[in-house]
Order: C-alpha cells, then sequence, then structure tokens
RNA sequence: GCUCCGGUAGCUCAGUGGUAGAGCGCUUCCUUGGUAAGGAAGAGGUCGAGGGUUCAAUUCCCUCCCGGAGCUCCA
C-alpha cells in the first residue's frame, strides 16, 4: 500500500500500482471521467501512469490551465496520425503545444493544398472517433533507433540524448512519436479544434536546413472557448493596420518609394503629429532638452560606437563622398553622445535628458517586414540620460512615472519584465548585481508586479521591458528602459565631480512609444481605427439637412476650426449617405443642422456608435465640451 | 534571405490562348433629402515589369519587382 496525500491533505491509502486514474476513482467517479491528468510531486504525467510510491497527488481536469497545453499537445499527436495515415511517406518532426494551440512539421515532396489540410482535419475526425489510448512506453536508444529507422528526422533527434537519458516514445493507434509526453488519456478527448493554417518552417529553425511543412492548429476542452478564439481571430483580421490604413487613408507604400518605408497620408499625419506634440509636452515637463541630429554621418562614428562591428548586418550600406564613408544612422544614441560631449560637463548639469523623434533606417530582410510593425525606416521616440550612478534610481522613478502617464492616455494596461546579465556581457559582475539591484529596488519600492527575464538583457546592459496589452488581449512591445555600460567608455564620456576630478557618467537610454510607425499601427489595431477625439483625423462632420443650410453648417464648420477643432462639412448626397459615410469613416462626432438648428442656433449631436441616440446642444456648449473632451485626451 | 500563395479599374474581386467584367468609389445631371447606401448617365485598365513560346499572351514558360502566410530576426 501507498499514501497519496491530496491538495486538501487528505491521505488516501491505494495499492502500490495505483495509478492516477485510481486516485481520481478513489475520490469519486465524476473526477474519475473528468481527469486528463495527474501531477505527482509537481509534475504534470499521463493519468494511467503507475505512481512512483507515496506521493502527493493533484488531478488535473479541463478545469486547470495545464489541461489545455495537454489537449493541444495530443491534438498534434492526432494531427500527426492523420497525416501519416494519408500521407504515409511523410516525415515526422515537431510538434508542440504553443501559447495558443499547436503546429506540427511534415517532411514532403510538395507543400501541402488547402485540400489537403482539409482532408487531414476530415481524418483527424476519424482518429478522434476511434478513441485511441496514449499509450507510454520507455525504451532504449538501440530500440528507438529500430523504431525511427524510417524518420530521419526523429534518428537525427535520438542522437541527441545522452545515453542514459530516458528516452520516451508515444502511441496513439497507428502513430508512434518520440515524444516527452504528457498527454490525454486518449485521441477521444480532443473534441474542438480548428487546423488554421499551413506555411514553411525549417527544421530546427535553421535556414540552412531542410524546410519542413508546418501545419498550425488550435484545440479548446469547449466548444464555446473554440468558438470565441476563431471570433478573436476574426477580430484581429478586422482590425488588421494595413487594412485599416488603408481604408482610412493613413500611410501607404509604394514600390517606387521601396519595401518597409512608410509614406504617412494626411490623416495618418495628424495621429503622429497629435502623439509627437502630446509626448514633447510631456517631456519637456519632465525635464528633456529637445536636440536633432543628422540621418547620415561618417561611418568613423559607428565605428566608435561599434556600431560597425555588432550591427552591421542591419546597417544600409555607406556612401562615399570626398573620401569620406557615410551611413544613415540605425540608432541615435552616438550623435547625442557627440552633443554631450560638445562642451566639459560638470557634475552641476546632471542629469542631462537629450530626446529625439529620430529617424534610423536599419536592414531587414525582406520576409520581415510586415505594414507599419516592421520596416526598414522609422522614427524611434529615443531619449538618452546622462547621470552619475547616485542619480539612477530617481532616474528611473521618473521613467517609471513617464511610462504609466503615457501608457494610461493611450488606455494600455501593460506589465514589466526586467532583463539581467546574458552570458556574453560586458562589463564587470559587481557594475552589473548593482545595477539589477537598482532596477529591482526601484520596482519594488513602487510595489509594482514585474517578471525576471534571466539572461535576457543587452550585452551592454540591463533593461526593463513594458509590454502593452491591447484592447483585444495581444502583447505589444512597449517602452525599454536600459542601462548602457558600452558607450560611456567607448566614447571616453565624462563629467567633472564635486572632487574635481573626472567621473564617467551612467548612460540610460529609453524610448516610450518606440517607433512612431509601429506604435501607430498598433494604436489603429488598438482603437480598431476608431481613434479618441484627440487624435482622430476628423473631429467633427457637420451634416446640413438639406442644401439650404449648407451656409449655416459652413459658417459652424469655421467657428469650430477656428476654435482648433479638425471639423469638415459634409453637403452632398443624402443624409443617411452621409451619416452612413461618417460611420465608416470614424469620425467621433457628427453635428446635424436643420431648420430647426439653425433657428435655435444648435446641432444635434450623433456620436461615433451610438446610432440614433442624440442631444440636440446649443453650438457653443458643444464646442466646449469638445474642448474638454481633447484636453483630457479622453479615451472614450 | 528561404518555402509556398498571390498581383486584372482608386478599392474589393470575377474572368479568358483571339487585347476585359462586376460592386463600391470618382465625374456630370436629376433629386433638396431629419439620422447607416435616392435615381440616371459617363469617365476610368500598356491585366505588376521585362523577356520567351505562339499566327496570336492578361492567360503558358523564365527572370525580376511588389504583397501575403510562415521560418529566422526585431523598434
Amino acid at each position: 500500500m501507498i499514501q497519496v496525500t491530496l491538495p486538501d491533505g487528505k491521505v488516501l491509502d491505494l495499492p502500490a500500482d495505483s495509478t492516477g486514474y485510481h486516485v481520481a476513482a478513489a475520490i469519486g467517479p465524476g473526477l474519475a471521467k473528468a481527469a486528463l491528468a495527474a501531477e505527482v510531486e509537481g509534475e504534470v504525467v499521463d493519468l494511467h501512469r503507475p505512481l512512483p510510491g507515496s506521493c502527493r497527488v493533484r488531478l488535473i481536469t479541463e478545469r486547470d490551465p495545464e489541461s489545455l497545453e495537454l489537449l493541444r499537445h495530443s491534438a498534434a499527436h492526432v494531427l500527426a496520425t492523420a497525416v501519416r495515415r494519408l500521407r504515409p511517406d511523410a516525415q515526422i518532426g515537431f510538434g508542440p503545444a504553443i501559447d495558443e494551440g499547436f503546429y506540427y512539421d511534415f517532411g514532403v515532396e510538395e507543400p501541402f493544398t488547402p485540400d489537403d489540410i482539409e482532408a487531414f482535419r476530415s481524418e483527424m475526425e476519424a482518429v478522434i472517433e476511434a478513441d485511441f489510448p496514449f499509450e507510454r512506453r520507455r525504451v532504449d536508444k538501440p530500440e528507438a533507433r529500430e523504431l525511427f529507422s524510417d524518420d530521419p528526422l526523429k534518428l537525427e533527434r535520438l542522437e541527441e540524448f545522452d545515453d542514459d537519458e530516458v528516452i520516451t516514445v508515444y502511441r496513439d493507434g497507428p502513430f508512434l512519436d518520440l515524444c516527452r509526453g504528457p498527454h490525454v488519456p486518449s485521441t477521444g478527448h480532443l473534441k474542438h479544434f480548428e487546423l488554421l493554417s499551413a506555411a514553411g518552417a525549417y527544421w530546427r529553425g535553421d535556414e540552412r536546413r531542410q524546410m519542413l511543412q508546418r501545419i498550425y492548429g488550435t484545440a479548446f476542452h469547449r466548444k464555446k472557448e473554440l468558438a470565441a478564439h476563431l471570433e478573436r481571430l476574426e477580430e484581429a483580421k478586422r482590425r488588421d493596420h494595413r487594412v485599416l490604413g488603408r481604408e482610412l487613408d493613413l500611410f501607404t507604400t509604394d514600390a517606387r518609394v521601396g519595401s518597409g518605408l512608410i509614406l504617412w497620408q494626411p490623416a495618418g499625419s495628424v495621429i503622429r503629429n497629435e502623439i509627437e506634440e502630446y509626448e514633447k509636452e510631456l517631456i519637456i515637463r519632465h525635464g528633456y532638452d529637445i536636440v536633432y541630429t543628422p540621418h547620415m554621418v561618417s561611418e568613423k562614428l559607428f565605428e566608435i560606437s561599434g556600431h560597425l562591428e555588432n550591427f552591421k548586418e542591419n546597417m544600409f550600406g555607406a556612401v562615399e563622398v570626398e573620401g569620406t564613408r557615410y551611413r544613415p544612422k540605425p540608432m541615435n544614441c552616438p550623435g547625442h553622445i557627440c552633443i554631450y560631449q560638445a562642451a566639459q560637463r560638470s557634475y552641476r548639469e546632471l542629469p542631462i535628458r537629450y530626446a529625439e523623434f529620430g529617424t534610423v533606417y536599419r536592414y531587414e530582410r525582406s520576409g520581415v517586414l510586415h505594414g507599419m510593425l516592421r520596416v526598414r525606416g522609422f522614427t524611434q521616440d529615443d531619449a538618452h540620460v546622462f547621470c552619475t550612478e547616485e542619480q539612477v534610481p530617481a532616474e528611473i522613478h521618473a521613467l517609471l512615472d513617464l511610462v504609466d502617464e503615457m501608457l494610461t492616455t493611450f488606455g494600455y494596461p501593460y506589465s514589466i519584465e526586467l532583463a539581467t546579465r546574458p552570458e556574453k556581457a560586458l562589463g564587470s559582475e559587481e557594475v552589473w548585481d548593482r545595477s539589477i539591484a537598482v532596477l529591482r529596488e526601484v520596482l519594488e519600492e513602487r510595489e509594482l508586479d514585474y517578471t525576471v527575464d534571466e539572461g535576457g538583457g543587452a550585452f551592454y546592459g540591463p533593461k526593463l521591458d513594458f509590454k502593452l496589452i491591447d484592447a483585444i488581449g495581444r502583447n505589444w512591445q512597449g517602452p525599454t528602459v536600459q542601462l548602457d555600460f558600452n558607450l560611456p567608455e567607448r566614447f571616453g564620456i565624462e563629467y567633472i565631480g564635486d572632487d574635481n576630478e573626472r567621473h564617467r557618467p551612467v548612460m540610460l537610454h529609453r524610448v516610450l512609444v518606440g517607433s512612431m510607425e509601429r506604435f501607430v499601427g498598433g494604436l489603429i489595431e488598438h482603437y480598431a481605427g476608431a481613434f479618441p477625439l484627440w487624435l482622430a483625423p476628423e473631429q467633427v462632420r457637420i451634416l446640413p439637412i438639406s442644401e439650404q443650410f449648407s451656409e449655416a453648417a459652413q459658417a459652424y464648420v469655421e467657428e469650430l476650426r477656428e476654435a482648433g477643432i479638425r471639423a469638415e462639412l459634409a453637403d452632398r448626397e443624402t443624409l443617411g449617405y452621409r451619416i452612413r459615410e461618417a460611420e465608416l469613416r470614424k469620425v467621433p462626432y457628427m453635428g446635424v443642422m436643420g431648420e430647426r438648428e439653425v433657428e435655435d442656433g444648435t446641432v444635434a449631436v450623433r456620436r461615433r456608435g451610438e446610432g440614433k441616440k442624440q442631444d440636440v446642444l446649443d453650438r457653443t456648449v458643444f464646442l466646449e465640451r469638445l474642448l474638454q473632451e481633447i484636453e483630457d485626451r479622453a479615451l472614450a
């Protein structure tokens, strides 16, 4: 007999060869049916795996978050089972669960067609219907070699195991896979799944290796959850900034200009300009100095900064003028350092904070370019803080204030990640530890939640990464704050301390929006194109009921413009048509003016997305409300 | 960069080895309309670019450019 301790502290006495299933059965028939796996001494294992002896056991059902990963991993096996049935020659690669689903990689002569995918989907249904149990078996290396003698990819993986390592295989019906597990008990547990896409993927992510065909899918315990997930994907598609960008005339690209280069149309430029004006006001209030540096500089600068050494493959090529080679800058920091070095600095001046909307150019491989989100030319809201080591905590505090104010304004919740010393790092361990400790202390002082990305810092310093969460729950790269132990050394920057000696200042890099292009692209998706009033390219559209009121409407448009409101008149076609147009254009407010309004000095105000609900307001009152909403940068 | 898919009117897309269509948009006219499409007429295309095969290429083949799904990488 063994003693099994349950999470609530209860202890069960069970026969020595019991499994998680027996534990569940001993608790009750409902649980025996619902259990998908067991957590034994903290490790998730198959439900039918014998317990190692007396132990702590927690049963995992579909209520537990871990179970989704199990389900999806098993779904990947079901997919492979189906593929192998229809295409016995397909080599099998890896098939893990991922964040939102699963994939499986196959080596085939010809890429899969949509018809193939559909066939696999149907075949998966059959595999599920058959309800094959997932059977785990330990094997040694020679036996494994035998089992996978027809699967070169599995054999390659197999050779990476140490001789004494535990190797397990899983079988479900006809399909056998080299796999660590665990799995759900049988294929029948997979009820709600969908295959989503197929694309090429290099074996082991190495572009020099064979290209496999990867099929992506997802799976859920409940039909409703699957439907909700698919709906979320649809919603993401509807919000696609490339589609909205064209519909709303925000930005465009042109083959004659080049890939990865964004042309900001007037409407998009309004948004960008509003953001820049807001940020300028914000950072000037926070003690920053605005600077400008050239787009192209002598290559020598990048020799000093080390970019030519470490970043060359991301830099545009040089142009030679009168014997000097110039390059478009990939980063703004070297220029800012030169401004710092334009004069001898005293500790009395520090901290010095230089900010620039600096446009940088980076070579990106054509395949990674994506709308405004991944481009070759972009403008960073870049800033560099030069300060003494003692001033660092105060600077970090100030930055956290700045970040919070900024992200709150745009309506983004966010999370914080602290990235620490990587393997290959510059500067002494002691300096690193001290800097990380400073960052940590500031975060803790503020009682902010954060996660640690162990070893995720740049080689030249630790950083804080802020992750934005958008309106449909997706994560975006947000602000970053980065300590730099490298550039101050390379440039030999100094200040004179109160001891009249030369000292090396600490340098912080920081961006808030990061790249204007990426940020605005993200905002388009976050707001689904319906920008809050302060950012809306067109804020108010005035609609006279008929042309006989056009003059009065035009006069009101002028009045609004006079007050700084971006207002337009729409007086052609029918009223219904114009309302529809304004809604599709996502103009925040429509103001209807007919006989009554013209006589009364009012306007019938209709808010975007609120249908017929409207207020008849005194025109001056409406204007004041608009101004207030803009001043507040209200989100609604 | 690589694999696959795509590029036809401003936009979304149909179509064909015998030089082309729809809807929306645009222009003009009629309509002067009270809250998500009033009516009519018209203009608009070197079918991504170049080369090849063919009596004939938008259609088939090759190269290139641009875009998409991914791999890898990143702000």
